[in-house]
DNA sequence: GTCTATACGAAGATAGAC
DNA sequence: GTCTATCTTCGTATAGAC
């Protein structure tokens, strides 16, 4: 995210009572689609959850799939902060954040819906968050597999943009495969790509 | 899809003319995905862009989520049998396919989407469709990996169910990520992982 | 068997009162 | 800033004409 203010984000709430509102929002929220995903999550049925009108939601966040971006990316940062940053090779971190992920299905299947919609036409929101996501996750990767090639722990017959790219779509590939048919053993088979890139 | 009769997939349309017609249908209806993905076709459109009522179309599809199922099959079949079968390597295979896919984005997004819809808890048959079609494809890459382990042309220090798998997905998240940026060439980063496999 | 007509409830979104 | 009321569109279900 380029923009520092995390409200600017909706349209509203730009003050005071706004953002905490907002923030209370999303923390609940988070907790619907943890246990939902993103399939008995409408509008409304959110805000009754919550315990506010549909219109209500409308006003913090322009669309409802503005609200669940919100969601995903409130709750990812979420994660970043709870765990310690191990900060550990570029595969590895992969791993990680994949079995993590594994814990919370809902999620994954929200980020899956999320990017399923983001190519459609009238998603300009999800598009250009999705498209940053991309950017940013596979630049951090590639710099982190250029300190491995220097050091000796990767190959260096390979383009690291290239690898990166390749380890962000197996590790979401790999997740819904996971989701779907959980005896593909989703750490051994990201450890296979691992052993792929030794050099 | 183990049953052999093409006109089980729905609920009616068994005999003749039903048949007939619903190939009608699945082929007009492969023409509106394939220029407008999968967002601006709500039954009640396509059935209007087909020129029937949308209660037509229920008459051959039990939901929505089969007939797009069906369409999506219908769209593969159509390209397998177009392509004269060239069966090269196990990520050669991947590459054409993805490359392929790729001129057609309408027919990605109608796939991703449904794969996410397919992990929400109401999607039975579209649960059944992918968790199927994706053991069916890992198998078919996993044989041609064992195929050209034995040949000399794939390194043997990998397990060939695992590599499958990660070929597969990394196949299916590149077009994603090629379809929000095309920067990224999708074939020559589906290259560098065949890069990675050989001997 | 094939299809039209129609109805129902839920959804996202908007307008305007308070 | 938040709600109620309302609009439109959606998926689905059913009744019954041909």
């Amino acid at each position: 995210m380029t923009d520092g203010d995390p409200a600017v984000i909706g349209r509203r709430g730009s003050y005071a009572k706004g953002v905490a509102r907002r923030q209370e929002i999303l923390d609940r929220a988070i907790e619907v689609f943890q246990e939902r995903g993103a399939d008995g999550t409408s509008l409304r049925r959110i805000a009754e959850t919550i315990g506010v009108s549909h219109a209500a939601l409308l006003h913090y966040f322009d669309s409802r799939e503005q609200l669940l971006v919100a969601v995903y990316e409130h709750a990812e940062a979420k994660r970043h902060s709870d765990s310690p940053r191990s900060d550990p090779g570029a595969v590895e971190g992969m791993v990680e954040a994949a079995t993590q992920n594994v814990k919370v299905p809902g999620l994954v299947e929200l980020y899956t819906t999320l990017v399923a919609s983001s190519l459609e036409s009238g998603s300009e929101h999800g598009r250009a968050f999705f498209t940053e996501r991309f950017e940013r996750v596979r630049g951090d990767v590639a710099d982190r597999l250029r300190e491995e090639q220097a050091e000796g722990k990767v190959r260096t017959d390979v383009d690291p943009d290239q690898i990166a790219a390749i380890i962000v779509a197996a590790s979401d590939g790999l997740q819904i495969q996971w989701l779907l048919d959980p005896s593909i053993e989703l750490e051994r088979t990201l450890g296979a790509l691992a052993t792929l890139l030794r050099p």
